[in-house]
DNA sequence: TTTAAAGATTGTATTTCTTACACTATCTTA
DNA sequence: TAAGATAGTGTAAGAAATACAATCTTTAAA
């Protein structure tokens, strides 16, 4: 803090940006709202938008999950804060950017989309985005495969019930390699953090694998910088 | 982004605080202000300010930064954004945290400080702070420890000539436990960041410790998100 | 000058973790 | 009942991490 009180000239906005990832047709997937408003009309963009007066940081990305996805308690934790001075051209914004993994199973729960505005897009060939935003897309790809690696927040992608194939797969997916099958559910279940389910996969034109579940809140073991 | 142009309501400020990290005295310190004015008039508070009109974030921090110590081209990291709405009494402030490392040497080349306004803080015996600045060293501190543990910034904190024993001091000061010697250097040593110079140290009661340099930059090497 | 004190320097054996690798089991469909 | 598809499982070799103690070099004191 300074001895100046406030700012030295026009105030910043400050608004929140949220990456959304899940997992859909074996593909990591980002959302994206269609702009509908210059600049960058037509253009694909991150959700987003200004922070209220009396809200957290981490309250407005909340909020704008659950406009855009419909969904709460779903693993979030901020990104970056990205606060050039040209990102934008209309003024001085700063946006905070939070990233989100969300389940399969929770998609598509918020039905009043109109869904040419809306998409789903992969994180692997995204379209031109609006603002920074693909710069933004990039680092929380980056932060995602780091913590995939050095964490548990995988496991935030998955279903309810999983196989042990599944999770290799989003490994897999994310990662952009392939794994040996014996280490990796090894290593999977000597974390002790999932427990086979007496169900197992049905209507399956091979072997049904055995479905397993989440042991514990894993929200403690995620804990890392 | 959002229909809606710009904020909902008052405009928050933007500012940046700095934690800058050195050590001192075989101990962990921290940059300290203090401050003239209310709120908090007279406890001790990281160094930041309000951002400028067309100055980055990260400009505004290496700004901070020259002021406070005048030094620059040291190491500055993100930290994180706090936003919380109480965070300020005044009005709504949110603060991007950066946090540096500065070597021994380039403490205290600034020579028009008040020494009774500034002082280095041991990390771990740190003064009741202004606003939410505990909260935020705390969250550097873990930050620190664990980027010690798994990059090489630690070699951010050494004098240009340092000895082996040296690095060792700083990882024990700052991650709190004890390495074996001969397995510490050996680790040390296999990194090939350091090299050996010709020169050992000087006037000490014992045999004299062989000086080493960095071998080159290792900006890249730290990167990891 | 000799000896004690203080820290510097060095290598090996053990354990633990990581990796590489291939066959059998179970279900569906033809 | 055979073929196709994926599930499920163990072991050996190599790499990395750990545990551990004696000798070296200097200054200061006897």
């Amino acid at each position: 803090m300074e001895k100046k009180e406030f700012s030295e000239g026009a105030l910043p906005s400050v608004t929140v940006d949220v990456v959304i990832f899940t997992i859909k047709d074996d593909d990591l997937k980002v959302l994206l709202i269609k702009r509908s408003i210059e600049p960058f009309k037509d253009l694909w963009a991150l959700p987003g938008g200004f922070i209220k007066d009396s809200e957290s940081l981490e309250k407005a990305a909340e909020r704008k999950l659950m406009d855009e996805t419909g969904v709460k308690d779903i693993y979030l934790e901020q990104l970056y804060t990205f606060g050039s001075p040209e990102r934008d051209p209309r003024a001085r914004i700063v946006t905070v950017a939070y990233f989100a993994l969300i389940k399969p199973r929770d998609i598509g729960h918020k039905k009043k989309w109109d869904v040419s505005d809306v998409q789903w897009a992969s994180a692997y060939k995204l379209p031109k985005l609006a603002f920074d935003h693909s710069k933004i897309v990039e680092y929380a790809l980056k932060r995602l495969r780091w913590k995939l690696e050095y964490t548990t927040v995988g496991f935030q992608l998955l279903p309810e019930k999983f196989t042990l194939t599944q999770v290799q797969d989003i490994y897999e997916t994310i990662l952009g390699k392939k794994f040996d099958k014996r280490n990796f559910r090894k290593k999977i279940l000597e974390l002790g953090l999932v427990k086979p389910s007496r169900e197992i996969l049905k209507d399956v034109a091979h072997r049904p694998a055995r479905l397993y579940t989440l042991s514990k809140k894993i929200g403690d073991i995620i804990e890392i910088i």
